[in-house]
DNA sequence: TTAAATAGGACTGTTTTGCTCATGTTTCTA
DNA sequence: TAGAAACATGAGCAAAACAGTCCTATTTAA
């Protein structure tokens, strides 16, 4: 369960997002205010749209806004958006994937701890996450 | 808490060793057993054997064995032996290279997963796994 | 003496990651 | 209706990480 920096990105986008719904924001606003390189962000931001997840409205005075409440989007949503689905080691999510898994006595951890980081993360939302404030 | 293939080869070997502990293995065996390439694994061994985790001898009959009781080796040192420590995100293992940490909703959240794992990984040791068979 | 083993270092190819740029499209507003 | 401010799309690129090989020691049992 390895969180690359994009979909770091994207969880700090939905995260500003979540903290005005319904604002539409600009995606250089975003960027700038979360410390992410512009352009970048953009395409993030695509993905983003592409899904669902977002909506974009084009022209000036456009940008983007969070396509359902905050409360209705979770972590690993996002995350998975960007990244697809991920474990500490491939096989935990796809056993085919490795010739020793199936007598491996190691597997069962990886799909153990997937398992535990996929609950806990699904079941953060950014409705929480919004109201969270740094210790 | 990414595993790297070569610290899951590092598993493998140790596993491997500890079903039958106190006998002398070549890597060669090992990797052919455990369908690892044989001059990799043969410098994974090689950081293993300078941590001490493993004891090596030279010359003919020569080989590798471990260098402790199965049960005193958990499967968090074997993987931090070859590839650090680690987390979903870097910040939860060092917050200082992550300029938002301090003020950042989302950082608890790495650091109780990688609190989780770390946890889970430590109990585990290679009596047990030599034990396990698969499902 | 030789063969079988580890030790060590240099090196290489591939993939992933992180990011930029150029160009196009839409739409508000003056 | 022109222009500026947004997003949309695709190509491309540099650096780092990863996976692995190879060659040359060195050691030691037989």
């Amino acid at each position: 369960m390895y969180v690359t920096r994009q979909a770091d990105y994207a969880v700090r986008c939905v995260l500003y997002l979540a903290r005005a719904p319904h604002r539409i924001e600009s995606v250089g606003a975003i960027a700038r205010a979360m410390h992410i390189p512009r352009s970048f962000l953009a395409k993030i931001v695509q993905r983003l749209v592409k899904i669902g997840l977002l909506r974009s409205l084009r022209g000036v005075q456009g940008g983007i806004q969070l396509a359902r409440r905050p409360r209705a989007i979770n972590l690993l949503e996002v995350i998975e958006a960007i990244q697809g689905p991920s474990a500490m080691r491939e096989c935990a999510v796809n056993p085919r994937d490795c010739c020793l898994s199936a007598t491996c006595a190691v597997h069962p951890i990886w799909v153990e701890l997937r398992r535990v980081a996929v609950q806990r993360l699904k079941r953060e939302n950014f409705a929480q996450l919004a109201r969270r404030r740094a210790r």
